[in-house]
This record gives structure tokens, sequence and C-alpha cells, in this order.
DNA sequence: ACCAGGTTGTTGACGTGTCATCCACCCTAG
DNA sequence: CTAGGGTGGATGACACGTCAACAACCTGGT
């Protein structure tokens, strides 16, 4: 009923299924062990490793585009972080509906703790899985991906 | 306060983050357009397709093997799509505890529709982004790091 | 015959992501 | 100065994934 629904060659069904594989289990694995070994969910972690970076204190519109997220989800994000003491949320005085995001201390020794078990992880998961010209050539991939997503419409 | 964390190397660095970022906007921006296009979640299309493939008809356990599940992720995501009328529970004479999984008819038309919407998006979104050399490239390092994974421990 | 231990599969609580909707506030054209 | 549209954020409903615990069943050794 439509003119053959042009399915993937073999390579191109290879590279697509390793790839979700591999990211499956690579981003499984290292969500679990930061979350058993840090507290904290790979949000938490690159929310408050964004925002210490960033001054430890930001506009939760600014946060929001530099991490990359929807608003909403920041928003439930910050929510539940706010409740476990990991940041603050401080009203603004030039913008009667804004709201700056300040991480606590709790917050910045949270980050400050995880974040070299984080790194550990990283290398030890996939860094050391890969040659350095393997690394290389996958940051260009990634970036070729991603160039092409942005001139893809939706 | 301890022997420096080896954090990585601004290749290393560029080679995760690039990896990361593209994996999360492709990966979300597929499983968006297969939800809107096609009524059917990520996880729905993958446990009918693997379903169907080996005829439409498995145990529960080997269906969660075969997709590399957990089995309670599979125990939950089988009982929403029970209750979307995509499959069926029957239970299994030779063995007291256990469950064949069934594709409906609705279960079955549901995935012939959305397999070929799914394989344009593969391509358009990803596939038409690389060469053959570099979906080559790919999937060597997407097996280099499953079986990194593989040897690693936990 | 029995029981110890392994399978099969479910359940409930909880954290997370998305979507749609909403409100409060800001800003600018008229 | 005021109406409308845009922006900053919050919220509620829902789908999803994980973890821990559980019930039911099978199986092998004694």
């Amino acid at each position: 009923m439509n003119a053959t629904p042009r399915w993937l060659n073999p390579e191109q069904q290879a590279a697509w299924d390793g790839f979700i594989r591999m990211q499956e289990k690579l981003i499984g694995r290292l969500s679990r062990r930061v979350q058993a070994d840090s507290r904290m969910s790979p949000a938490d972690y690159i929310v408050l490793a964004k925002l210490t970076e960033a001054g430890g204190r930001m506009r939760f519109m600014d946060l929001t585009k530099l991490v990359e997220w929807e608003k909403s989800r920041m928003s439930h994000q910050v929510a539940r972080m706010a409740k476990r003491g990991l940041v603050a949320k401080e009203e603004c005085p030039d913008d009667g509906r804004g709201a700056f995001i300040v991480a606590t201390p709790a917050g910045r020794e949270a980050i400050e703790e995880a974040a070299p078990v984080h790194v550990e992880h990283v290398r030890r998961l996939f860094i050391d899985a890969l040659t350095q010209e393997e690394l290389d050539a996958l940051a260009r991939i990634s970036n070729r991906v991603l160039a092409h997503l942005e001139k893809q419409p939706d």
C-alpha cells in the first residue's frame, strides 16, 4: 500500500542497533552507579553542576536554557531538589514573576563530593573502553548528528 | 584532599559531552515523533516489534530477556499494554507460575502501522546525518563500549 | 515425603519526564 | 493608560523505570 518503506540496509541496521544498545546500557549503568554512590540522581548532578559552575545563583529560565531542558521539567526538578535541601528559590526584585535558584551549602557539598565519583565512573565505563582516536571519531560523529538535528524540522 | 581526581582531558571531555548531548536530543526527538505519529511509546514499539518478530506469542521471561529489560519493567509495561489492548496474557499449562504474552490483532495492526514510520524517523534523524563510513565507525565504537561494559564489574 | 533454594511474575512506593493548562506579570502599540 | 500578546514559572494528570518485597511454583537432594 506504499512504495516499499525503505528499510535500513544491514550496515545501517547494525549501526543503529549497536548505538541504541550501547547508549541504553551505558547510561543505565552510569545512572545507577552515580545514584548509588552519591545519593544524587543524574538530573540532580547536572543541575547542580551547571548551577555552581555559574556561581551558584541563577535565574530559573537561564538555568533551564543552560541545561537545555524544558521549563516544566526544570520546574519539577527544582521543586524536588528544594524539598531535599539542595537548592533554594528566591524571588526576584526586578521581575515579579521571576525566581532565582540558589545552591545551598548542602548542595555545594553534595556536588563537590559527587563530581569525582561521577568522573571516575565515566572514565571507567566509557573513556577506558576507547582509544583517543575513537573518542575523537565519536565526538565528530556526535557533532554531525547534532548539526543535522538542528537543521531538521521538529 | 585527594590525589587529584583525574579529571578528563579536553578531548575526552569533548567526546563525552558531545555524545551525551547527541544521544539526549536524538532519543528525545525520536521518542516524541514516534509517539505523536503512531500513538505508541518507544517502549510499546520495541516490545511489540520483538514479540511479533518471534511469532506473536512468548513466555514472559523469554520476552524480557530478548528485550534485555528487568522483569519488573516488563511486568509494568505488559500490564499497561494489556490495558490498552495491544497484548493479552494467557496462563501457561506447563508451569503454574508462567504466563504467555500474546500480541492481539490490534497490537499487530499497531506495529505494522508504526514500523515504517519509525524507520523513516530513524533514517531522517540519524542515518541521513552520517556517511556509511561514519555509521561503520559508530557501530565499531558501540560494540567496543558494549564489550567493555560486559567485562566491567557492575 | 519434604524442604531449601531458585524461578516466574506481580505489586506498591517513589522519583522522573511530558504535555497541556494556567496564572501572574511584563511590555508595547494604539 | 489600557488591551493584547509574550514571557516566567507552577501545577496536575499521566506514562515510565527502579527498587524492594512478595507470592506462587518448580526442582533437586536427603
